[in-house]
DNA sequence: AGCCAGTACTTGGCCATGCATAGTACTTTT
DNA sequence: AAAAGTACTATGCATGGCCAAGTACTGGCT
């Protein structure tokens, strides 16, 4: 149990939903999105984003065509779907839901503790 | 893939850091503590709330000692030590830069995207 | 005393995700 | 033709959340 594992644990699920916005906000393939995660601080490997992307598009939450590069292989450029968009709107209320009932505890304080069955240090 | 196996997820590793937190403002033992994460409307349960107690412990970040109790079993009340509070130090800064880093993500608007290589859609 | 309900903690197994690693396929450069 | 670069694929491992069943102690009831 080290940080840098903890840390990993944490963002797992969240890169799905960043994965999800990034798409929604346009066609992209998974380069582009390793550079958008990149630059905001998300580091995320091609080991995991092209099995997620795969998982996605298993589920009907994406889809994708091939557009042929100019310099390399074709790619795969993503869209959401209609039930991708659905389960996007679903996650963003899951997301402040999260957000709001993490802070209320890390901002709690000692008096919120309701001392009804608690009170040991005898 | 359906929405509630992806809220699961989304709480790995937050789960941990919200108990280490509800541990920091002093003496616990399990049922307070889920308690408060089902006030914060976080739920969680006994078969993830013990283990998960079992693996603080075991790496040194929290510590308990046995209370008797007047309606039961004894209890063990919890307590950080000081890798603990390290630790919790280290997650707080994990928390924020990752609540940084989505926000940046989920509030970006497509003039964000760098077109230097994407621009399908023809 | 014997039995049942309630409380607290324990354990084993399942599943999904993130990641490391290796590999395939296509294109351009030299 | 060989090498380098780009894009995608596949396999296997580690970890955490959760379900479910089980253990152990206490107090109330008949």
């Amino acid at each position: 149990m080290n940080v840098e594992n903890t840390q990993v644990q944490m963002r797992k699920g969240i890169i799905e939903f960043c994965i999800l916005h990034i798409i929604s906000r346009g066609e992209v393939y998974a380069s582009d999105m390793l550079e958008e995660l990149t630059s905001a601080k998300i580091m995320v490997v091609e080991g995991t984003l092209y099995p997620l992307l795969t998982r996605l598009r298993k589920a009907g939450l994406v889809d994708y065509k091939w557009v042929e590069s100019s310099s390399g292989p074709p790619r795969k450029y993503y869209t959401l779907t209609n039930d991708g968009q659905d389960f996007l709107s679903t996650l963003n209320t899951t997301w402040e839901e999260l957000i709001g009932s993490t802070q209320s505890i890390i901002q709690a304080t000692t008096k919120t503790r309701k001392s009804k069955t608690s009170k040991p240090t005898e």
